[in-house]
DNA sequence: CCAAAATGTAAATGATCGATTACATTATTG
DNA sequence: CAATAATGTAATCGATCATTTACATTTTGG
């Protein structure tokens, strides 16, 4: 019993299925959703426990117990949900088409995992975690879809635009992004990343 | 004298010429050059006061006296010497080349105040700040050189890829980007923010 | 030369945060 | 129905931070 002994991590990551029975399921459900939306919105340092504590209805000790830390609570919250292979689903000469869409779609019916990420990449504490995860499951897959010389350099600078896009779309809040219409936003940013996709190397 | 009074801002600030004399004249430029320095190092909310202090063999409260807030000293030290014509001189179908020189030789002289700018915009408490000064002093000039729709979306996404390439290189330190020739980079990069000049419009 | 301002230093304040501890309540089960 | 674990709550700790206050030292000007 010295330890802290069981509990944490039995539920089987409930892949969509099974609504949660327990207590417990049900407040590591809640907490994961309310630390996806805290996340997103505020992202990781401006984001207290205590928020997120509360927008779930539990408390803080109770992230502790269940995720160990505020950055297991952040890895588990967003990592499991990536779905980067909805990006890649498709001919790479409609990706940015495709991409500013699901941005768009993204954001529209609540907040999502890759947009909390994208925020989370200017956090030097998740660095080391967030490094390994993004080359294995972002910029390897998409590299291997690119055409060209420097592929993983490019796909880097592909995260790069849509990142910094992130950053001042929703941190910034630039006037210049904020003010536009919609729909020129979603065409720009569409073009954009179709132009790093097609290379125009030398 | 209820008011703290005068001291603050005699200094004319030297344009470049006349080394500081008094005392406070030169702790003062060593509090700007330490927060350059550190700001760019750690960013923003990685950098106390008291570090920049000890870099400058200064203290606390001086920062306070001379620069008011944490905030104020940020944009004395990074606002005033922005140079953002340096990378707008030129014949623009060049661009690309010449800002990814520019972005190699700042660092490789220590660091750079559009370095620190670039790292600072993902700190939501500088963001209402640093959007009017970057709408002004950057988007609306580099607008103004661009052909085709949307200038100033498009110019928004060229800051945008130049401020997320600094983040996955500097805070994230994305091995896809650290571990590649710097020659590579440095093409890469160019051929990249050129291709987003050309714009690529339907 | 000496008051008075300028400059520099040290210590404390108040707030926030992640993490921990100790305790209360609820559910499970033998 | 107890007894035991699971779950939830409240209070606290220790550290860090920007900022302020109070005080000491140096420089300056009359």
């Amino acid at each position: 019993m010295s330890e802290h002994s069981t509990a944490a991590e039995p539920s089987p990551e409930s892949s969509s299925a099974s609504p949660p029975h327990s207590s417990a399921d049900r407040t590591r459900a809640a907490i994961l959703a309310a630390a996806r939306d805290c996340f997103c919105e505020t992202g990781y340092d401006g984001t207290g426990l205590r928020a997120i504590a509360a927008r779930a209805n539990a408390n803080v000790a109770l992230i502790q117990r269940y995720y160990g830390s505020k950055q297991g609570l952040f890895l588990a919250a967003i990592l499991p949900r990536l779905d980067i292979g909805l990006l890649l689903d498709g001919p790479m000469d409609e990706f940015g088409v495709r991409v500013a869409a699901i941005m768009r779609m993204k954001v529209e019916r609540g907040f999502d995992p890759m947009v909390a990420l994208l925020r989370a990449l200017a956090t030097p504490s998740l660095a080391p975690s967030l490094a390994t995860v993004l080359s294995r499951q972002v910029i390897a897959p998409l590299a291997a879809r690119l055409e060209g010389d420097d592929p993983d350099l490019r796909a880097s600078l592909i995260l790069a635009q849509l990142a910094g896009y992130e950053m001042l779309l929703r941190t910034l809040r630039l006037s210049e992004i904020t003010e536009a219409p919609a729909t020129a936003r979603e065409a720009v940013l569409a073009v954009t990343l179709q132009g790093l996709v097609d290379g125009h190397l030398v």
